[in-house]
This record gives structure tokens, C-alpha cells and sequence, in this order.
DNA sequence: TGCTTCTATTTAACCTGTTAAGTATCATAA
DNA sequence: TTATGATACTTAACAGGTTAAATAGAAGCA
């Protein structure tokens, strides 16, 4: 039996044939992996994912970072305030426009991604092993298909 | 061009094919539809999900409404606070268990379902044309696959 | 230059997600 | 019958999502 709290007994089909359901649940079924690890090394999926695209790309302005990310501004400001507190990134005011912040990862960053990315890499590959790489493949083309129906 | 706040320019493949990141921006995509919508009827999307399951259930205690909702019991409780006091849900303590509280749907409750499920229907099946109902078929079977995995 | 209009980011307010701990009630067995 | 453990729900604390408004700086133009 499933230990998410999420079982599937008495799921009438109106429900599991529900977009917006359905794709609640796998993704509360595969963050529900990588939840616990993230949570000991003290990071929550949406810092993990900012530092993660800081460690990818270099330095980067606040607006690029959030869209990257998939974060809207707000919850990234509070992001970047709790990872400058813990000493992960620096951020300057860009001198061509102040209206920007310049975001890096500091050291301790860097050794932070080191110390996470191979738990993440680990559980990842298990995900896609036993689901199946072709079919992780072709659900990920539905999906971003999906998103881009967006207009 | 989308007009979600999210583009896909610059996107690198790494996120692209990143199983959270694409599960998350699709069902941005799809909520970003029903969103709006239900905000002009003063509901939330998780609002709407257990009144909704109220009507197609009947009367329910917590734990099966939040089990057919995919909602954790701390966020029901603030839930059912907010329907209570609006006046869509009526709740009892169960006699025959004192722990259990029943809820069940008020005649507002009942009147906010017809008045916002047509709007809804039309939105889904908005999505399901544009997508193509095959593909929506294949991709609900995908996800509900990946959501079994878990264990 | 001064005014208006964008743009980047932050703040505010509210709702939900998540985890842990607390309270009330039920069920079981010594 | 009463102590023990399980179950149903609530509370608390903190993080992120969403929308709207506020702030500050840049850009364009009369």
C-alpha cells in the first residue's frame, strides 16, 4: 500500500480522469520522493531548484532567475532573502540598471549543490528506471506539449 | 506568444526534461484557465474541489473528503472553516463516532455548484478540443501510472 | 529638462502545503 | 474497568502561490 498518505481505494474515475487532479497527484507522488532528502540537507524543492539554475547558468537577474525557475517574483523574493541569510548566494545591484539585482552563488553554495545533486541525481534515476524511460519520454513531451497550448 | 508570465524562451533541455519542472508547468498551464474563473465565483481551486466532491458523494467525514480531495486534514480544516462560515457546508459530529465530523453540502452550497460547474465544464472541455482527447487519454494514464508507483 | 510611462523588485494580504505536536474519542486487552 | 494505544481532527509554525498595490529606477518624448 501507497505510504502518501494518498491511497486509491473508493477514487470514483470523475476523479482520476480530472487534469488538474491528475497531475496533483503524480507530481505529489514524485515530490514526495524527493521531499525528505532535500528536507535533511535543509532545503526546501523551490530553494534547491534556485541554486540549482544559479550553479547552470551563472549570474543572473532576479527576473531571468524566476522565470527559469518557474517561481513568480514574490515567492523569490522571500527565497533569495533565506538563502543570502544562509550565507548560499551574494546579490549586487546591477550598475548599468539598479532597478536589477545580480544574483551569484557563493562558495558555500557551490558546496551545497555538491552535497545535494547526487542524492537528487540518485533518486531521479530511480524514478525514471522504474517508471520506464520511454514512457518518462513520452509523458514528458505531453506535458510541455501541454503547457504550451498555453495562449 | 503566452501570456502566462512564463515563456519558453532561453529554456535549457535540462529543464525541460525535468519530471517536477514539467509536471509543475503543466498543470500551471491548465490552473491558470480554471483560476480566474473560480476566483470571480470567491472560490478557491481547493475550495471548489470539496464542494464539488460533497455533491458527487453526499455527505462525507473529513478524512474520506480529504482523501477523495487530495487535501492534508490541516489544510481541510481550514477549508470547511472558510465553506462553513460562508455557508455552503453544514458540518455535525457523527453520533456513532464523536472523533468523526460530517459534512454535507447547505442548499447555497448546492445552488454554488450549479452556478459554477457549467463555467468549469466549459473550460475542460475547452482544453480537452485543443488538445486532442487522445492525447488528454494517453496523458491521464501516464500520470495516474507514475502516481501508482508510489510505495 | 520635466513629465509620463514602462520595468524590476518588494510589500501586503490571503490561501494552501507541509510537518510536528496537541486534544478528544474510540478500541483493546490486562 | 482502566491503562494503553490507535484514530480523527485541530493547532501551530513556517514556506510558497497568487493577486494587487507600492516603490524605485530607467526610457521615451514634448
Amino acid at each position: 500500500m501507497a505510504t502518501t498518505g494518498h491511497d486509491t481505494r473508493l477514487l470514483p474515475g470523475s476523479t482520476l480522469r480530472s487534469l488538474p487532479i491528475a497531475l496533483l497527484r503524480a507530481r505529489e507522488s514524485i515530490m514526495s520522493r524527493f521531499r525528505p532528502m532535500l528536507a535533511a540537507h535543509g532545503l526546501t524543492e523551490q530553494q534547491w531548484r534556485v541554486i540549482r539554475i544559479l550553479d547552470e547558468h551563472g549570474s543572473l537577474d532576479a527576473s531571468h532567475l524566476a522565470r527559469l525557475a518557474f517561481i513568480l517574483s514574490p515567492s523569490l523574493t522571500r527565497i533569495l532573502a533565506f538563502l543570502e541569510r544562509e550565507g548560499m548566494i551574494h546579490s549586487t545591484t546591477d550598475p548599468h540598471d539598479r532597478r536589477r539585482t545580480l544574483l551569484g552563488l557563493t562558495p558555500q553554495g557551490v558546496a551545497k549543490i555538491g552535497a545535494v545533486a547526487p542524492d537528487s541525481a540518485r533518486i531521479y534515476r530511480l524514478i525514471e528506471e522504474r517508471f520506464g524511460h520511454d514512457r518518462t519520454e513520452a509523458l514528458l513531451d505531453l506535458l510541455n506539449e501541454l503547457a504550451e497550448q498555453a495562449d
